[in-house]
DNA sequence: ATTAGCAGTCGAGCGTTGAGAGTGCCAGGA
DNA sequence: TCCTGGCACTCTCAACGCTCGACTGCTAAT
């Protein structure tokens, strides 16, 4: 019975890792030689008959071989295939952006393209909301008579901006001198800690730049407040195509899906990483139409010293993709880039 | 004579339209029926074949109607099409766009998915670059012991950033007091004005503090260095699929085209705008083997009250579009930006 | 310069056919 | 109870041949 039914998950994995290598239907004739299983055809088949009643495989047609199903990946991934080690050229590549590292968002796009070639798919990756971050300094810079521009620069290194209408014409020297006083405020203080004291600061000028500030205080809680709003970035588009009609036509709705940033965004947060640090979602678990095909890879990163705040980033690819070395490469660079951010 | 050349320009054009609209080459018979033209299909084939001998148009086969080569659509753009007015919706959104500027950043970002949507094809944007900015403002935070950002920030709004390694460790008072002396001496100086006074900046302070600024000078020369790097943001590539098998499976090759900026930067910058404030880059003239069957539609935009320094953005699509409402969205598009921008 | 008519060409669509691949099932053997 | 060999069956795919329809190009007449 042990034998029967470990067989049958060799089975699975063969049929699995023949698809997605071969892209065709897999049948047991074909299994057999190319696996060279002790058993024939036929038991082979039983075995087949069996998995597609489970509803981990099926036929396209009568006479084709058998293709996994969604729940076919899914337990594959979860009881089958093991974590592959990187290459020796894949952890170079990690090194060298590890090395170049330059300020926290141009890190964050050469890893969003490093991950995208590493594993020929989209990927993707969620800037770090502030939640660790403290304020570090603010300015406001004049920019025409009505106007001035509001930015709010975080230990992080992340620098925040916005454009506001001043009530009345404002001098130049005015305008610093609030910036620094709302430094001196709120210097050292939490990012995620909104509403922020904006009496306390109206106070703290003198009466006649007092509806400035309050316009300026707003502006900045407004700018902490977007931080706690998610972003993604996302490279790679390209290999959506070139993974060759297995998308089929779909390739269009699934580009408008990534591109409607919420769609993965939610998909992102509900995705809770197992053991392994991974969690992965394939076919209809994404639960949105137009990602029907396809299967995402993420993983959890720590986007400061203080450890993880739950930024995610990740692959987003065909549901017949090698899992093994793409979840290989997810959690590698999730780890390589924590370490990047953490260490400075 | 004049006569018959004229009524040639009126078929071509009446190819060229109807092609786009129904995405069929147009034959002799159907052209004069939904034209109504006066003349008889005999009369129009002997045109067509006028046409096709000056490479205005081609048969895919023989016994197919007529499509336009790209040197039709060349000749259609230039001496026949008008460009559309934009329709009071049209209108409407660039005002709420105008309404809702934030800050210069989200201001592009806007545009390109506003303009994306208008046209219903892929969109780009040049970010501008610092030719006409001034620095406003430079911070020095410390990120770790042994590293800290440089943060410069310029007269446009835009804020630049840049992780710098210490040789030594040094404590934050004396990395602020640092970025001080630096916008004390480089305020309101020409970003593009590099090199920096490097030499002058060192010897503004204390001798100990002298190698810790000299790195911290080398970041600024190289933040406003790389000011001149052009960039690209892009949205609505979800359209090139929809754009329905037009571009057949070359799909793959496109986005990575696009992805890769450069190609697009140099084109970009080989357009001259012609009288109308527009350049357009059909099929080959893109002189870029995967973008063979699209045309590049673009414009250029004042980046700031100084008058434009060369900033384009445009649609990038399918060679058969309509170029009248792309070139009209185009247009309107690139100076409501610059009105944006100018007016703060 | 235009038109009518005619012959010729070629692709798209459709049903047929044959080959190949793969299955399901049954009956017999360990 | 599980495995195996064999056989009949099903179904897709590619190739083929066919017709139909849509155009064109040409010529002769107006």
């Amino acid at each position: 019975m042990s034998d029967t039914s470990t067989r049958r998950l060799q089975v699975l994995r063969a049929i699995v890792e023949d698809y997605v290598q071969t892209r065709e239907p897999v049948g047991s004739k074909a299994l057999v030689e190319r696996r060279s299983l002790e058993v024939s055809p036929a038991t082979i088949r039983n075995d087949m008959a069996q998995l597609e009643e489970e509803g981990l495989i099926v036929a396209p047609h009568t006479s084709a071989g058998r293709i996994p199903t969604d729940l076919g990946y899914r337990l594959f991934v979860d009881r089958i295939t093991e974590v592959r080690p990187l290459s020796r050229a894949e952890r170079r590549a990690m090194e060298i952006l590890a090395e170049t590292a330059d300020d926290p968002d141009a890190t964050m796009e050469q890893t969003v393209r490093l991950l995208a070639m590493l594993t020929n798919q989209v990927a993707v990756i969620q800037h770090p909301q502030h939640t660790s971050a403290t304020i570090r300094h603010v300015d406001v810079v004049p920019m025409s008579a009505q106007k001035a521009l509001v930015i709010v620069i975080l230990s992080t290194g992340k620098v925040e901006q916005r454009m506001v209408t001043l009530a009345e014409t404002v001098d130049e020297e005015s305008l610093h001198r609030i910036g620094l006083k709302v430094s001196e405020q709120l210097y050292r203080r939490s990012a995620s800690a909104v509403p922020i004291p904006v009496d306390a600061l109206i106070s703290a000028v003198e009466p006649a730049l007092q509806p400035t500030m309050a316009v300026i205080a707003q502006a900045v809680e407004t700018i902490l407040e977007s931080g706690r709003v998610d972003r993604i970035i996302m490279a790679g588009t390209a290999n959506l195509a070139k993974s060759g009609g297995d998308l089929g036509p779909s390739i269009g709705p699934i580009l408008e899906a990534l591109e409607e940033q919420v769609v993965l965004l939610r998909l992102l947060h509900e995705m809770q990483h197992d053991r392994r640090g991974l969690s992965v979602r394939i076919g209809q678990e994404t639960s949105h139409e137009s990602l029907q095909d396809t299967a995402v890879v993420a993983a959890e990163y720590a986007t400061g010293k203080s450890g993880g705040n739950g930024a995610k980033l990740g692959v987003v690819g065909p549901t017949r993709m090698d899992y093994g070395s793409t979840m290989s490469a997810v959690r590698a660079m999730a780890r390589y880039l924590s370490r990047i951010l953490s260490e400075g």
